[in-house]
DNA sequence: TTAAAATGGTGATTTATATCATCGAGTTGT
DNA sequence: ACAACTCGATGATATAAATCACCATTTTAA
């Protein structure tokens, strides 16, 4: 589904790299850009295709994620409104190692990856801003290795609604568009013990879930579950 | 320790993006530069510190770690001759969020932060070599993530295997200057669990170890228990 | 020089979590 | 409108790996 355009000098929804380029720059970017919808569940990019486009996420929720050997997947990140995807195959890299599908509706801004690369060497700030989402998903990262690798079940269960609830829908309730599998493939455990954990933590009386919308009932609790699980 | 410096302009012994600055950057590099010695076993660098100075590693290994709040550790990374150590921190994070300590004598170059900040801003050929290590630390990470939380035991000790022969000691066989402590954080199992999966691969001729010398016997069946295990 | 601490190792027990079997409710598609 | 799927859920069982107790050897420190 291809929508009408709006050129990248009237785009009042820049992502903060973008920001930094002169008129000329956006003028050039927006010469070499696609703006695409896709439907929520829909694949936005293939892991082991050719990576040829950098896409910026102007509305909706997409996951980011492994498809491993064994038919099970491992979601690396959930990004929203306003983020780049597939910055860390910039340059070297040929081939996207992950893939990409839409959590909700979601538009996708589409750049030109040589365009992109032409922008880091030739504007500094762009440069600059760049590292800086790159530095911001390797810290993300490393926290998430030794969420993954160095606490357990609840513990690992209670950063993933944190992290739902701070950053990706920066809400408290949200509106949950993600299933059980989603969760559990994020929290990188099984269906189960997802579904274990929320009747747990319902209990207890740490957060409420009624269909899809979840809210968050003690914060306080729920940091000491992620510190202690 | 501090030794005798040696100018930027005649090091032999560069990183890539510092092969991509003019004499005249290399100047300014030079004299915001410190190199100090660290012996085996030392503290370069500890979490929770403000983060000042890029290290550029000349001689030696290190590994950086996170330090958590059970006592134990993470090995996130372990980093050889050329690496450059603290490039997720640039720009905005004041605080250093892991640790780096010497795996063996080791020589670094303290190349001040803002010093570094600026060549990324002003020469667009260094800001490419930063993102390209950037993603190649980022892919890193994210096969990490699959390793640690979709294999077991086995598996991944098989991955950290072939990281060390392939990618730290760049030999077969080589001299393992990680104790089995050091191989279990990298691995994240409990250091049991490593002698057990040691004594494994020894019975069933994969590697064979004597004292700190390991040879890789067979490097396919390794790859096999990695995509298996 | 001896004591203390760290490292490498073995076997038994415990525990967290995956797996399996099963079921109802809701959704999709023809 | 009904079959076919998917999703959310429950309880019983199986299993990988941590923990614990213990010991030998080496290294470090007093």
């Amino acid at each position: 589904m291809v929508e009408p355009k709006k050129s990248c000098l009237l785009c009042n929804n820049k992502s903060e790299c973008f920001k930094q380029l002169t008129d000329n720059e956006l003028v050039i970017a927006n010469s070499n850009r696609a703006e695409i919808s896709y439907r929520k569940g829909e694949m936005i990019a293939k892991q082991g295709n050719f990576y040829t486009h950098i896409l910026y996420l102007q509305s909706g929720m997409v996951k980011v994620y492994k498809e491993l050997p064994d038919g099970s997947n491992l979601i690396l990140s959930i990004f929203g409104v306003g983020s780049l995807i597939g910055l860390p195959f910039l340059f070297k890299n040929q081939i996207l190692d992950y893939s990409v599908s839409a959590l909700e509706d979601t538009t996708i801004c589409s750049i030109n990856r040589t365009t992109f690369e032409k922008l880091i060497q030739e504007n500094g700030k762009f440069a600059t801003e760049v590292v800086n989402q790159l530095n911001y998903c390797t810290i993300y990262n490393y926290d998430r290795l030794v969420s993954l690798t160095h606490k357990q079940l609840n513990g690992r269960f209670a950063d993933t609604l944190l992290y739902l609830s701070r950053v990706v829908y920066k809400a408290n309730p949200f509106i949950l568009t993600l299933s059980r599998k989603d969760l559990a493939e994020y929290t990188g455990v099984s269906v189960m013990s997802i579904i274990r954990a929320i009747k747990d933590f319902k209990n207890d009386g740490v957060i409420d879930i009624n269909g899809n919308k979840v809210q968050i009932l003690n914060f306080n609790q729920l940091e000491r579950i992620s510190k202690t699980g």
